[in-house]
Order: structure tokens, then C-alpha cells, then sequence
DNA sequence: CATACTTAGTTGTACAGTCCAACTATATTA
DNA sequence: TAATATAGTTGGACTGTACAACTAAGTATG
């Protein structure tokens, strides 16, 4: 019963480490970086997660540490971020007992593209997964993010961080449909986008092999809205 | 950029809380322990999540290490036991920068009445707040775990983990009441549950001053169930 | 012992939102 | 000018909730 603690108990490795997802390409991809190959380095090589070890000098608390992370893979500086669990063991890490604070990003594809570092690379999510074997616990954090985001596009408004800046709703439906994975009706779509009263139609159309299509932008900051119901698969 | 991490890197405080619901006398409550007031200890004789450091040699993983503190706390063995999310910053613990784990599990009352540990003692849970003042950043972490459960209490099964092994519909209805602090329509109510398909009805039936009222028991071990639909509140 | 009361559980109607398919409208392309 | 593709609308079928009225059965009261 550790109810009289030292300062010298001994303490666990702690990491943060961010699940950054975008649209590319029509699909639903997420970065990567390289390890390094230097010597005691665990996994060198191996494809993982963007993060690392919390700088108790630099940074303020776990969410600004995540930030700092991301913006040193991608350049953005403030995107959709939510923290998304923590995974600490025993055994997670060759270098001892260790925990990492595990965040989720969502990046519109036009941010998506920018000053990524040397060392990042986007992958398709495939399923759950991604094609390259994943460093450390990676891959169980990595599947947990796409459960979580994959949820939560069921109920809310999440998608329309993927978004840029302005959008029209069938874009937008495609969006969900890639994140889901699946086909959603038309119709029921747009009346409870709309009801949700997440975007607003901004004066300007866009002009495409069709009609001119209602260009959307989205109404508040962060919050993503809840649905009354979820999305059942048409069929 | 700490890419090139050492094992020496200073590392934080880690810690495991567990914010420990029950229902007891009709209303939501939460368990709290008292801060001892030894020397070199922070907040001493403040009222604080139960929870402490992670013991790295015998703890396997964060959710033992939870796990572990609730059974010193209560008791109980295997509650329902959710993972919340992670505090952490420079300043949240006057001995420097640390990180805790919180988690939160839900007793049913026959268990909240068992082992208590000496400093441990129920409160009453007031809109998201509980009477004394807390240690640390732990009213927050208490506000995010009530947030939390009303949330999930809205669209899961959850409550069910409140209940003892064999409760009538009504009793659980007054669950779900208590916790969301709303009447419940009685119809749709109904519907949902044996909709949902989490609970079966037993053999026995319970009298009281009413006609016999049907026992139900838990179907399955640890998944809430979703349902389609929040609940509207009546009127 | 009869009656009133209380609560468990059912029934039926109104309503809201989704599913789905068919329809209209308009820009692009041939 | 006509065919085509996509944006967006419309309307009927269906599902599940809200709400209130109802039935049933045990308890309390005189």
C-alpha cells in the first residue's frame, strides 16, 4: 500500500503519444514515424506512433506536450485533439515499466500536406490496422483510436474536423462514409446534418459537373454535436 | 525534441486514482479517503480520490494498479472498472510534475457496504460536485467521471453494474433516475431494456405492496449496451 | 372481510425521424 | 441540342418514443 509515498518511489518511463488521422487520397490515413536507429534505442527502424518522452521542463501539462508532438510531425498548431486512454505496463517497453498518454488528432486534408518531418509518413488504414508492424503497444493504440473515432462518427459531428475550411455536404458525406466505412442514405443525411446545426451555408456556391452545390462551413470552434440516433446502414 | 530519449530522463509523479460510484440510500455517491497528515505529505487531512503511485515492481499494468487501490479501498474484487482518462501537468501535485491514471468503477450497493478501508468513507455526489473540499486536481477528475457516467448512463446499459445480481425493472428505472436526476417515461423505458437484450427475466418474482414484480438478472459479464436512441426527457 | 390504495405492467394513439425510391433541377459533355 | 451526372427535394412506409389511460394483483385500513 503505497499510501505513504516518497519522492524517490520509483516511477514509470511516461510518454504522450498522438494518433493523427486525415482524409487523403479518398481514404482515411493516419501518421507514422521512423525510430531511430541509434544505439539502445528500442525498435529501431520500426514504424510507430509520432511521440515521446514528457519534457517536465518544457511542457506545461499532458495536452500541450501531445501539441508539441504534433506540431513537430506536421507543422499544424491547433487541430481537433482529444485524449484518448493510456496504456502503461510492465512490459510495453524493453526500458521498464512505462505509460504512455495516448491523444487522437483530426486533420483536414489541406493541413494534412504541409511541413511534415523528415522522419513522418502517411499510411491507409486498412481495417483497423496498418500494413507496416507497429513499435512498442502501437498497434493495440492505433486500433482503440479507429474504434474510438470510428464510435464516435456514429453520434457525432467529428467528421467535419477532416473537413477544409469550406465544404458541401455531399463532400461531407463522403467523409463519413470513408471513416465508416459504408454507404449512408442520402436524405436522412443531409436533414440531420442540418438539424444538428454544427455548419451554416456561407454565400458561395461550388461549380462541378452538376448543379452548383451549397458550400458549408462549420459553425463552432471544438465541440463536436450528438445525434439523436446513430447512422443504421441503409439496407 | 525528445527523440533521443535517455533512460534518465527526468521522469513524472505517476499515479492511479479511482472515483468509486455506488448508489446507497437513494442517491449517487462516491467514495473518498482522508490524506494523511504525516510529514511531506501534500493536501494532509483533505478528502482525495482514493488512489496513489504506480508500484512498478508489483503492479502489472495500470488497470491492476486500479484494480489493486479499489480492492484495498472497498474490498471488491471485480466491479465494473472503466478507464477515464489521464491528468497531468507541472502543477497539479506540489512535489513537481506528475500524472495520474483515473479510472472510475461502479459498485452495486450490497458491495459499497463491505470492507471499507479506515479513511474511506461515502459521499453524496451534488449536481457534479461533492461537499468537501478535494486534494489535488481531483474535483476536476470527480467532474469528468460524473460527466462521464450520466453521458454513457443516456445511451448504455451501464447502470445495470449499479444494480445487486437480481432487481426488478422499476428498481433500475430508479437507477437510471437517480444517476441522471430525471423521471423516465415507464413504456419506453421498458421497451428499451428488454430491447437491448442485456437483461433476462428469472424465475422468481419479488412481492412488495404492488403485484409480484418480475426479477431480471444481467445477461451478459462486462459490455454495456448501446441503445438507438438517448432518452428524451418526459414533457 | 370488504374496500381503498399502491405499484407492476399493458395497451393504444400521436408524433418524430429514418429508410428508400422516385423525382426535379442544373451544370457539363458530346 | 441532347445525353449524362450530380445536387437536392418529395412522399410513403416503417420504427421507436412520448404520453396517458387502463388492467392486475398485492398491501393497508377500517
Amino acid at each position: 500500500m503505497p499510501e505513504k509515498p516518497e519522492l524517490d518511489f520509483p516511477r514509470p518511463l511516461t510518454t504522450v503519444d498522438v494518433v493523427i488521422f486525415a482524409i487523403r487520397s479518398d481514404a482515411l490515413q493516419v501518421l507514422l514515424v521512423q525510430r531511430p536507429r541509434a544505439e539502445g534505442e528500442p525498435f529501431p527502424g520500426s514504424w510507430a506512433l509520432p511521440g515521446g518522452f514528457v519534457d517536465i521542463a518544457g511542457d506545461r501539462d499532458l495536452e500541450a506536450c501531445a501539441a508539441r508532438k504534433l506540431k513537430d510531425k506536421t507543422g499544424v498548431v491547433s487541430p481537433y485533439l482529444e485524449q484518448l486512454g493510456s496504456w502503461g505496463s510492465a512490459t510495453r517497453d524493453p526500458r521498464g515499466w512505462s505509460a504512455t498518454h495516448a491523444y487522437f488528432a483530426l486533420l483536414p486534408e489541406h493541413a494534412a500536406g504541409g511541413a511534415l518531418a523528415a522522419d513522418a509518413q502517411w499510411f491507409a488504414v486498412e481495417g483497423e490496422k496498418v500494413r507496416p508492424k507497429l513499435a512498442f503497444d502501437h498497434a493495440e493504440i492505433l486500433h482503440a483510436a479507429v474504434q474510438r473515432l470510428r464510435s464516435k462518427v456514429e453520434y457525432t459531428s467529428l467528421p467535419a474536423y477532416l473537413m477544409p475550411p469550406e465544404f458541401t455536404l455531399p463532400e461531407l458525406q463522403r467523409t463519413y462514409e470513408i471513416v465508416l466505412d459504408r454507404a449512408l442514405e442520402k436524405s436522412a443525411f443531409r436533414t440531420r446534418m442540418l438539424a444538428a446545426d454544427l455548419i451554416e451555408p456561407v454565400a458561395r456556391m461550388r461549380k462541378g459537373p452538376n448543379r452548383p452545390a451549397q458550400l458549408y462551413r462549420l459553425k463552432r470552434a471544438k465541440a463536436p454535436v450528438f445525434f439523436a440516433r446513430t447512422f443504421n446502414p441503409p439496407g
